[in-house]
DNA sequence: TTGTAGGCGTTATCAA
DNA sequence: TTGATAACGCCTACAA
């Protein structure tokens, strides 16, 4: 392997000389400046980060924890952070925490010990603790997660609350009155979730009362969304529609209402959140809220940049247009 | 920052001794151990990874390169590499090539700057280019990709000859003569790919003569497939049945099929390829080859790491098992 | 503008 | 069994 010594000898100079032209750090005169790249061209010549790294205390890498690497949502994600971070000449290291706060803290240290540059730190709930310990490490943070809002960090997200709204006075608009709402457990967040929040609000507006019975609560998954919506069908008291907080919810509410005998949308709307991949590769194809997820990503790992390098940040909290996708799953009146 | 100094200072002892109980490289004194680990533990000392991979040139990161991290198929095999990796103590630094065989390239030397333990390389279509750069750069490598067993390296895999020939046999068995065949774009590989070969073969058995018109070629999309589809449908020569070489494809082909106003699998079956989640999800529920998604991401860091430690390594090239998955795209005579 | 030398946190060699 | 000390490849005062 080739070293900063020897481009040193190649090129006749010291090696502060070469050190100063690969990092522009202290004025070279034009003619070793160029006697030196030349050299480097030829030599095929590239730094060693772990040797830099071990000076400068920072590395040119970006921790990421996610709870599932195979969900569909992260899929999108991981492309936009990888794809920008790579403009800026980071790398990934990838965490799977499956979830669980353990692993989660567990990996926080792991990286700082890897000394990252930063951490984008994705949840499906978030807690005051991730953030007492990120904190701690003292490592340039950006949170991903439904709640991130709650907290005093670095977020990007888009309204969830605006966007539940939205998606419910849509379906009420479309003549839709018993809207069933299904949300994902509520872990140890006390408070509503802003998409619930939002449901009740539109329902509210249009004076409809919550049926209690139509609220489900359930994890993230597909299996729990077709759990959920045999039990409503088993109460015999059928919705004209249902929200799910989730596609992937939605794909397992549908597939229930479909193996029970029911045609969507024709005897029951169903509508989803996040526009996934699948959203419109499923049949029927999935009305539903459209995160900018790819833009999430790139928008978190250009936000981390930004404080590893004192840039000004206008805001804590970056939200994201989304809009709302007219599909299939939805009758339209 | 705590370091191996401070520790040694605070133990009363050098830091050649810290190094060793650390290391476990020389024998200590059991008193003195203990008394080290006594400091340790109280100081919560780690060691820094960089300074340690700087001297042994070796890191506990394992690169690996994927042509699209959004990709389903990809999800499941990080989730495997990552959590074996996990186990052994290795990290992950996730590389998004697109594909594109330059990036590969490019992504390759950057590892080896990075001094990656091993690199697992991920590739819709792999060529003897990737296997000479890796070859050079000198590091264990893994490779997943279809067509791995052509060339002379580690890899995983499952017998996508047998596995193809099986598929389609089972579509003979039900009563399906006119087949059409979905592959994926041939770029620079002279060969027919094994699940071509596994096709044709059952055909040939079944004394069935290949129709051309019914063989496509296009990308591993669903849009692909459905244009694919499209094709067919216009030429009028409708098949009994597609066996489209991946899920994507087999769902972008059904998505045709419908919007074309016939039904699946009554009027045309249609099989897929790989298992994804998709496939259990999608509606009708695909009928396809399932591959051992995860495993062969454990397996393959399993691998590197045997490499790396050069434990003894009986094959080359593993072969896991698959297994047909009948679900409700094909109709069962 | 250039070079010398010390140090980043480890491991490894060689004496003691 | 232990401890100095020289690397590892790079950056950065400090001097020249």
């Amino acid at each position: 392997m080739i070293t900063i010594k020897d481009v040193a000898k190649r090129a006749g100079v010291s090696i502060s000389t070469v050190s100063r032209v690969i990092n522009n750090s202290k004025p070279v005169s034009n003619e070793i400046r160029q006697r030196v790249l030349k050299v480097i061209e030829e030599t095929g010549y590239t730094p060693n980060p772990l040797a830099r790294s071990l000076v400068t205390k920072k590395s040119q890498l970006i921790g990421v924890i996610v709870p599932d690497i195979s969900d569909f949502f992260m899929g999108e994600l991981l492309n936009g952070i990888e794809e920008v971070g790579k403009i800026y000449d980071y790398d990934i290291v990838l965490c799977n925490s499956y979830g669980e706060p353990d692993e989660e803290l567990k990996y926080i240290n792991l990286l700082k010990s890897k000394q990252v540059a930063g951490i984008i730190f994705v949840s499906w709930k978030m807690n005051q603790k991730h953030v007492d310990v990120i904190e701690k490490a003292n490592i340039p943070a950006v949170y991903i997660s439904k709640n991130a809002t709650e907290f005093d960090v670095y977020s990007v997200s888009i309204n969830n609350f605006e966007a539940s709204y939205d998606m419910t006075k849509y379906l009420i608009e479309n003549g839709n009155k018993k809207i069933a709402f299904m949300k994902s457990s509520a872990q140890d967040n006390i408070m509503d979730s802003d998409r619930y929040r939002g449901y009740k609000k539109a329902l509210k507006e249009a004076n409809i009362e919550i049926d209690e019975t139509l609220v489900k609560e359930g994890d993230d998954t597909s299996e729990s969304g077709y759990y959920l919506m045999s039990e409503i069908l088993e109460a015999k008291n059928i919705p004209d529609a249902v929200f799910a907080s989730r596609d992937e919810i939605a794909v397992g509410v549908i597939n229930c209402i479909l193996d029970a005998g029911y045609k969507v949308p024709e005897d029951i709307s169903v509508s989803g959140y996040n526009d996934i991949k699948l959203a419109s590769l499923y049949r029927p194809a999935l009305t539903t809220i459209k995160q900018p997820i790819y833009d999430m990503g790139a928008v978190s790992i250009r936000m981390i940049v930004k404080i590893i390098n004192n840039e000004g940040l206008e805001d804590k909290k970056i939200l994201l247009p989304y809009s709302l996708i007219e599909r299939q799953s939805v009758l339209k009146k």
